[in-house]
DNA sequence: TAAAATAGTTATATAAGTTAACCATTAACA
DNA sequence: TGTTAATGGTTAACTTATATAACTATTTTA
Protein backbone atom coordinates (compact mmCIF):
# COMPACT_ATOMS: atom_id res chain seq x y z
CA UNK A 1 0.00 0.00 0.00
CA UNK A 2 2.70 2.41 1.03
CA UNK A 3 4.67 1.29 -2.00
CA UNK A 4 1.64 1.96 -4.17
CA UNK A 5 1.40 5.52 -2.94
CA UNK A 6 5.08 6.11 -3.53
CA UNK A 7 4.82 4.76 -7.05
CA UNK A 8 1.81 6.91 -7.74
CA UNK A 9 3.60 9.99 -6.50
CA UNK A 10 6.57 9.18 -8.67
CA UNK A 11 4.29 8.79 -11.64
CA UNK A 12 2.55 12.08 -10.92
CA UNK A 13 5.92 13.76 -10.70
CA UNK A 14 6.77 12.43 -14.12
CA UNK A 15 3.51 13.65 -15.57
CA UNK A 16 3.90 17.07 -14.00
CA UNK A 17 7.42 17.30 -15.31
CA UNK A 18 6.39 16.43 -18.85
CA UNK A 19 3.39 18.75 -18.73
CA UNK A 20 5.66 21.57 -17.68
CA UNK A 21 7.89 20.96 -20.69
CA UNK A 22 4.92 20.79 -23.00
CA UNK A 23 3.62 24.05 -21.64
CA UNK A 24 7.06 25.58 -22.07
CA UNK A 25 7.13 24.49 -25.72
CA UNK A 26 3.65 25.87 -26.37
CA UNK A 27 4.46 29.19 -24.71
CA UNK A 28 7.75 29.36 -26.59
CA UNK A 29 5.81 28.83 -29.76
CA UNK A 30 3.56 31.80 -29.02
CA UNK A 31 6.53 33.98 -28.14
CA UNK A 32 8.40 33.12 -31.29
CA UNK A 33 6.37 32.12 -34.28
CA UNK A 34 3.78 34.88 -34.52
CA UNK A 35 6.39 37.68 -34.56
CA UNK A 36 8.62 35.73 -36.94
CA UNK A 37 5.74 34.98 -39.26
CA UNK A 38 4.64 38.61 -39.10
CA UNK A 39 8.07 39.80 -40.17
CA UNK A 40 8.10 37.34 -43.08
CA UNK A 41 4.60 38.41 -44.09
CA UNK A 42 5.62 42.06 -43.92
CA UNK A 43 8.55 41.36 -46.21
CA UNK A 44 6.38 39.56 -48.75
CA UNK A 45 3.62 42.13 -48.51
CA UNK A 46 5.90 45.03 -49.39
CA UNK A 47 7.46 43.10 -52.28
CA UNK A 48 4.11 41.93 -53.63
CA UNK A 49 2.33 45.24 -53.21
CA UNK A 50 5.08 47.52 -54.39
CA UNK A 51 6.34 45.50 -57.32
CA UNK A 52 3.21 43.69 -58.42
CA UNK A 53 0.21 45.42 -56.87
CA UNK A 54 -1.18 42.25 -55.34
CA UNK A 55 -2.14 41.76 -51.72
CA UNK A 56 -0.68 39.25 -49.31
CA UNK A 57 -3.84 37.12 -49.49
CA UNK A 58 -3.57 37.01 -53.25
CA UNK A 59 0.06 35.95 -52.93
CA UNK A 60 -0.97 33.05 -50.72
CA UNK A 61 -3.61 31.94 -53.20
CA UNK A 62 -1.03 32.00 -55.99
CA UNK A 63 1.32 30.03 -53.77
CA UNK A 64 -1.24 27.29 -53.26
CA UNK A 65 -2.18 27.18 -56.94
CA UNK A 66 1.49 26.82 -57.79
CA UNK A 67 1.70 23.91 -55.37
CA UNK A 68 -1.07 22.12 -57.20
CA UNK A 69 -4.23 23.12 -55.33
CA UNK A 70 -6.04 23.90 -58.53
CA UNK A 71 -9.72 24.08 -57.63
CA UNK A 72 -11.78 26.66 -55.77
CA UNK A 73 -12.82 24.08 -53.19
CA UNK A 74 -9.28 22.88 -52.56
CA UNK A 75 -8.07 26.45 -52.11
CA UNK A 76 -10.94 27.27 -49.78
CA UNK A 77 -10.15 24.28 -47.61
CA UNK A 78 -6.42 25.02 -47.69
CA UNK A 79 -6.86 28.63 -46.63
CA UNK A 80 -9.71 27.91 -44.23
CA UNK A 81 -12.10 30.31 -45.96
CA UNK A 82 -15.37 29.95 -47.85
CA UNK A 83 -15.66 29.04 -51.51
CA UNK A 84 -17.30 32.33 -52.46
CA UNK A 85 -14.37 34.18 -50.92
CA UNK A 86 -11.94 32.19 -53.04
CA UNK A 87 -14.11 32.59 -56.11
CA UNK A 88 -14.05 36.34 -55.66
CA UNK A 89 -10.28 36.54 -55.22
CA UNK A 90 -9.78 34.26 -58.21
CA UNK A 91 -11.83 36.74 -60.23
CA UNK A 92 -9.41 39.51 -59.32
CA UNK A 93 -6.37 37.42 -60.16
CA UNK A 94 -7.83 36.36 -63.50
CA UNK A 95 -8.57 40.00 -64.28
CA UNK A 96 -4.95 40.85 -63.46
CA UNK A 97 -3.81 38.10 -65.83
CA UNK A 98 -1.99 36.11 -63.16
CA UNK A 99 -4.05 32.93 -63.33
CA UNK A 100 -6.17 31.24 -65.97
CA UNK A 101 -9.42 29.35 -65.54
CA UNK A 102 -10.26 26.33 -67.67
CA UNK A 103 -13.01 23.74 -67.44
CA UNK A 104 -12.03 20.17 -66.71
CA UNK A 105 -13.33 18.09 -69.65
CA UNK A 106 -13.59 15.04 -67.37
CA UNK A 107 -15.88 16.82 -64.92
CA UNK A 108 -17.43 19.93 -66.30
CA UNK A 109 -18.33 21.23 -62.85
CA UNK A 110 -14.66 21.53 -62.00
CA UNK A 111 -12.83 24.74 -62.90
CA UNK A 112 -9.09 24.18 -63.16
CA UNK A 113 -6.85 27.02 -62.05
CA UNK A 114 -3.29 27.52 -63.22
CA UNK A 115 -0.71 30.26 -63.02
CA UNK A 116 -0.20 32.18 -66.24
CA UNK A 117 3.32 32.90 -67.43
CA UNK A 118 3.08 36.27 -65.68
CA UNK A 119 1.84 34.58 -62.51
CA UNK A 120 4.69 32.11 -62.55
CA UNK A 121 7.30 34.77 -63.06
CA UNK A 122 5.79 36.88 -60.28
CA UNK A 123 6.01 33.90 -57.94
CA UNK A 124 9.59 33.16 -59.00
CA UNK A 125 10.55 36.70 -58.12
CA UNK A 126 8.68 37.04 -54.85
CA UNK A 127 9.49 33.61 -53.57
CA UNK A 128 13.11 33.69 -54.68
CA UNK A 129 13.63 37.04 -53.04
CA UNK A 130 11.90 35.96 -49.85
CA UNK A 131 13.90 32.76 -49.64
CA UNK A 132 17.11 34.71 -50.02
CA UNK A 133 16.02 37.13 -47.32
CA UNK A 134 15.10 34.28 -44.96
CA UNK A 135 18.38 32.50 -45.63
CA UNK A 136 20.21 35.66 -44.65
CA UNK A 137 18.24 35.81 -41.42
CA UNK A 138 18.77 32.13 -40.66
CA UNK A 139 22.48 32.53 -41.42
CA UNK A 140 22.79 34.18 -38.00
CA UNK A 141 22.28 30.73 -36.50
CA UNK A 142 25.10 28.26 -35.94
CA UNK A 143 25.33 25.10 -38.05
CA UNK A 144 24.09 23.09 -35.09
CA UNK A 145 21.14 25.37 -34.56
CA UNK A 146 20.19 25.12 -38.21
CA UNK A 147 20.27 21.36 -38.03
CA UNK A 148 18.23 21.33 -34.84
CA UNK A 149 15.74 23.67 -36.45
CA UNK A 150 15.38 21.51 -39.56
CA UNK A 151 14.82 18.53 -37.30
CA UNK A 152 12.21 20.32 -35.20
CA UNK A 153 10.36 21.39 -38.32
CA UNK A 154 10.29 17.76 -39.43
CA UNK A 155 8.87 16.75 -36.04
CA UNK A 156 6.21 19.42 -36.22
CA UNK A 157 5.26 18.47 -39.76
CA UNK A 158 4.62 14.95 -38.51
CA UNK A 159 2.06 16.04 -35.94
CA UNK A 160 0.08 18.60 -37.92
CA UNK B 1 49.26 29.64 -56.34
CA UNK B 2 48.03 26.09 -56.77
CA UNK B 3 47.59 25.93 -53.02
CA UNK B 4 45.53 29.13 -53.19
CA UNK B 5 43.17 27.59 -55.72
CA UNK B 6 42.75 24.47 -53.64
CA UNK B 7 41.97 26.51 -50.54
CA UNK B 8 39.48 28.56 -52.46
CA UNK B 9 37.72 25.48 -53.72
CA UNK B 10 37.59 24.07 -50.23
CA UNK B 11 36.06 27.32 -49.00
CA UNK B 12 33.50 27.33 -51.78
CA UNK B 13 32.58 23.79 -50.90
CA UNK B 14 32.02 24.86 -47.34
CA UNK B 15 29.86 27.77 -48.40
CA UNK B 16 27.83 25.64 -50.78
CA UNK B 17 27.32 23.07 -48.08
CA UNK B 18 26.12 25.61 -45.56
CA UNK B 19 23.91 27.33 -48.13
CA UNK B 20 22.28 24.02 -48.90
CA UNK B 21 21.45 23.51 -45.24
CA UNK B 22 20.11 27.02 -44.95
CA UNK B 23 17.92 26.48 -47.97
CA UNK B 24 16.72 23.20 -46.47
CA UNK B 25 15.77 24.97 -43.24
CA UNK B 26 13.92 27.71 -45.10
CA UNK B 27 12.04 25.24 -47.27
CA UNK B 28 11.24 23.15 -44.21
CA UNK B 29 9.84 26.25 -42.60
CA UNK B 30 7.50 26.84 -45.54
CA UNK B 31 6.40 23.21 -45.57
CA UNK B 32 5.64 23.20 -41.89
CA UNK B 33 4.81 26.52 -40.40
CA UNK B 34 1.96 27.78 -42.59
CA UNK B 35 -0.17 24.62 -42.28
CA UNK B 36 0.54 24.41 -38.55
CA UNK B 37 -0.33 28.04 -38.00
CA UNK B 38 -3.44 27.63 -40.12
CA UNK B 39 -4.67 24.76 -37.99
CA UNK B 40 -4.06 26.76 -34.81
CA UNK B 41 -5.83 29.77 -36.26
CA UNK B 42 -8.75 27.59 -37.33
CA UNK B 43 -9.05 26.25 -33.80
CA UNK B 44 -9.04 29.73 -32.29
CA UNK B 45 -11.37 31.10 -34.92
CA UNK B 46 -14.06 28.54 -34.26
CA UNK B 47 -13.76 29.01 -30.50
CA UNK B 48 -13.78 32.80 -30.71
CA UNK B 49 -16.54 33.04 -33.27
CA UNK B 50 -18.85 30.39 -31.90
CA UNK B 51 -18.52 31.16 -28.21
CA UNK B 52 -17.85 34.88 -28.25
CA UNK B 53 -18.80 36.24 -31.67
CA UNK B 54 -15.45 37.88 -32.25
CA UNK B 55 -13.25 37.44 -35.29
CA UNK B 56 -9.72 36.08 -35.37
CA UNK B 57 -8.33 39.55 -36.01
CA UNK B 58 -10.15 40.86 -32.96
CA UNK B 59 -8.75 37.98 -30.91
CA UNK B 60 -5.22 38.96 -31.94
CA UNK B 61 -5.81 42.58 -30.96
CA UNK B 62 -7.07 41.46 -27.56
CA UNK B 63 -4.02 39.22 -27.23
CA UNK B 64 -1.66 42.13 -27.81
CA UNK B 65 -3.56 44.43 -25.48
CA UNK B 66 -3.35 41.77 -22.80
CA UNK B 67 0.40 41.60 -23.36
CA UNK B 68 0.72 45.29 -22.66
CA UNK B 69 0.54 46.89 -26.10
CA UNK B 70 -1.94 49.44 -24.92
CA UNK B 71 -1.98 52.16 -27.56
CA UNK B 72 -3.41 52.33 -31.06
CA UNK B 73 0.02 53.04 -32.52
CA UNK B 74 1.71 50.17 -30.70
CA UNK B 75 -0.99 47.77 -31.87
CA UNK B 76 -0.76 49.02 -35.43
CA UNK B 77 2.98 48.48 -35.47
CA UNK B 78 2.68 45.09 -33.79
CA UNK B 79 0.11 43.84 -36.29
CA UNK B 80 1.67 45.57 -39.26
CA UNK B 81 -1.51 47.47 -40.13
CA UNK B 82 -2.49 51.14 -40.21
CA UNK B 83 -3.61 53.15 -37.21
CA UNK B 84 -7.05 53.85 -38.66
CA UNK B 85 -7.54 50.11 -39.12
CA UNK B 86 -6.73 49.54 -35.46
CA UNK B 87 -8.84 52.47 -34.38
CA UNK B 88 -11.80 51.01 -36.22
CA UNK B 89 -11.40 47.54 -34.74
CA UNK B 90 -10.95 49.03 -31.29
CA UNK B 91 -14.31 50.77 -31.79
CA UNK B 92 -15.97 47.42 -32.39
CA UNK B 93 -14.33 45.86 -29.33
CA UNK B 94 -15.29 48.79 -27.12
CA UNK B 95 -18.87 48.51 -28.38
CA UNK B 96 -18.84 44.82 -27.49
CA UNK B 97 -17.61 45.71 -24.01
CA UNK B 98 -14.36 43.76 -24.28
CA UNK B 99 -11.94 46.66 -23.91
CA UNK B 100 -12.03 50.08 -22.31
CA UNK B 101 -10.51 53.32 -23.53
CA UNK B 102 -9.09 55.89 -21.14
CA UNK B 103 -7.03 59.00 -21.67
CA UNK B 104 -3.51 59.06 -20.26
CA UNK B 105 -3.39 62.02 -17.86
CA UNK B 106 0.36 62.34 -18.49
CA UNK B 107 -0.10 62.75 -22.23
CA UNK B 108 -3.61 63.58 -23.25
CA UNK B 109 -2.99 62.54 -26.86
CA UNK B 110 -2.48 58.99 -25.72
CA UNK B 111 -5.51 56.71 -25.41
CA UNK B 112 -4.84 53.80 -23.09
CA UNK B 113 -6.50 50.50 -23.93
CA UNK B 114 -7.21 47.76 -21.41
CA UNK B 115 -9.19 44.58 -21.35
CA UNK B 116 -12.44 44.77 -19.44
CA UNK B 117 -13.35 42.00 -17.01
CA UNK B 118 -15.32 40.38 -19.82
CA UNK B 119 -12.37 40.74 -22.17
CA UNK B 120 -10.02 39.16 -19.68
CA UNK B 121 -12.30 36.25 -19.03
CA UNK B 122 -12.78 35.71 -22.76
CA UNK B 123 -9.02 35.59 -23.22
CA UNK B 124 -8.61 33.22 -20.28
CA UNK B 125 -11.06 30.85 -21.89
CA UNK B 126 -9.84 31.04 -25.47
CA UNK B 127 -6.17 31.02 -24.63
CA UNK B 128 -6.47 28.35 -21.96
CA UNK B 129 -8.42 26.12 -24.27
CA UNK B 130 -6.01 26.67 -27.15
CA UNK B 131 -3.00 25.98 -24.98
CA UNK B 132 -4.55 22.74 -23.82
CA UNK B 133 -5.30 21.76 -27.41
CA UNK B 134 -1.74 22.56 -28.52
CA UNK B 135 -0.26 20.67 -25.60
CA UNK B 136 -2.25 17.64 -26.65
CA UNK B 137 -0.89 17.96 -30.17
CA UNK B 138 2.67 18.46 -28.98
CA UNK B 139 2.29 15.45 -26.67
CA UNK B 140 2.68 13.27 -29.76
CA UNK B 141 6.35 14.30 -29.79
CA UNK B 142 9.01 12.49 -27.77
CA UNK B 143 10.64 14.21 -24.78
CA UNK B 144 13.76 14.78 -26.87
CA UNK B 145 11.82 16.31 -29.70
CA UNK B 146 10.05 18.65 -27.31
CA UNK B 147 13.36 19.76 -25.89
CA UNK B 148 14.84 20.26 -29.36
CA UNK B 149 11.76 22.24 -30.33
CA UNK B 150 12.00 24.50 -27.30
CA UNK B 151 15.66 25.07 -28.12
CA UNK B 152 14.94 25.87 -31.75
CA UNK B 153 12.28 28.31 -30.71
CA UNK B 154 14.81 30.06 -28.51
CA UNK B 155 17.25 30.26 -31.41
CA UNK B 156 14.64 31.71 -33.70
CA UNK B 157 13.52 34.24 -31.13
CA UNK B 158 17.10 35.50 -31.01
CA UNK B 159 17.24 36.27 -34.73
CA UNK B 160 13.82 37.83 -35.29
C1' DT C 1 5.87 81.43 -28.94
C1' DA C 2 5.46 79.54 -33.69
C1' DA C 3 6.41 75.36 -36.13
C1' DA C 4 6.95 70.49 -36.12
C1' DA C 5 5.98 66.12 -34.40
C1' DT C 6 2.92 62.75 -32.27
C1' DA C 7 -1.54 60.24 -31.17
C1' DG C 8 -5.71 59.32 -32.62
C1' DT C 9 -10.18 59.79 -35.33
C1' DT C 10 -13.18 60.58 -39.33
C1' DA C 11 -14.24 60.11 -44.22
C1' DT C 12 -14.10 57.50 -48.18
C1' DA C 13 -12.87 53.62 -50.84
C1' DT C 14 -11.46 48.77 -51.81
C1' DA C 15 -10.54 43.98 -50.65
C1' DA C 16 -11.77 39.99 -48.15
C1' DG C 17 -14.65 37.58 -45.75
C1' DT C 18 -19.55 35.76 -44.44
C1' DT C 19 -24.27 33.18 -45.43
C1' DA C 20 -28.07 32.22 -48.48
C1' DA C 21 -29.74 31.23 -52.82
C1' DC C 22 -28.86 29.68 -57.15
C1' DC C 23 -27.10 27.09 -61.71
C1' DA C 24 -24.82 23.28 -63.93
C1' DT C 25 -23.12 18.87 -63.76
C1' DT C 26 -22.38 14.32 -62.02
C1' DA C 27 -23.47 10.39 -58.96
C1' DA C 28 -26.70 7.45 -56.63
C1' DC C 29 -30.41 4.53 -56.55
C1' DA C 30 -35.44 2.71 -56.57
C1' DT D 1 -33.91 4.89 -66.62
C1' DG D 2 -35.48 8.91 -64.61
C1' DT D 3 -35.74 11.33 -60.34
C1' DT D 4 -33.19 12.80 -56.37
C1' DA D 5 -29.03 13.92 -53.96
C1' DA D 6 -24.43 15.57 -53.94
C1' DT D 7 -20.73 18.38 -55.78
C1' DG D 8 -18.39 22.51 -57.74
C1' DG D 9 -18.83 26.99 -58.51
C1' DT D 10 -20.96 31.69 -58.88
C1' DT D 11 -23.95 35.62 -57.64
C1' DA D 12 -26.14 38.72 -54.29
C1' DA D 13 -26.27 41.23 -50.19
C1' DC D 14 -23.91 42.26 -46.22
C1' DT D 15 -20.02 42.94 -42.64
C1' DT D 16 -15.28 43.45 -41.32
C1' DA D 17 -10.64 44.77 -42.25
C1' DT D 18 -7.78 47.38 -44.49
C1' DA D 19 -5.81 51.65 -46.98
C1' DT D 20 -4.84 56.77 -47.73
C1' DA D 21 -5.93 61.51 -47.00
C1' DA D 22 -7.46 65.01 -44.22
C1' DC D 23 -8.49 66.43 -39.82
C1' DT D 24 -8.32 67.66 -34.34
C1' DA D 25 -5.90 67.82 -30.16
C1' DT D 26 -1.85 67.77 -27.70
C1' DT D 27 3.03 67.95 -26.75
C1' DT D 28 7.85 68.93 -28.14
C1' DT D 29 11.26 71.63 -30.09
C1' DA D 30 13.90 75.30 -31.92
Amino acid sequence: MLQGIILMEAKMDAITHSTEKLRQAVDGFWDTYPPLWRSIQAHIRSLAEEQFQITLEQFHLLRHIRRGRNSVSALAEMRGISRPAVSHSVDLLVTRGLIVRSVDPLDRRHVMLDLSAAGNSLMDTVFGDTRQWMMEKFAALTEDEIEALTGSLESLKRII
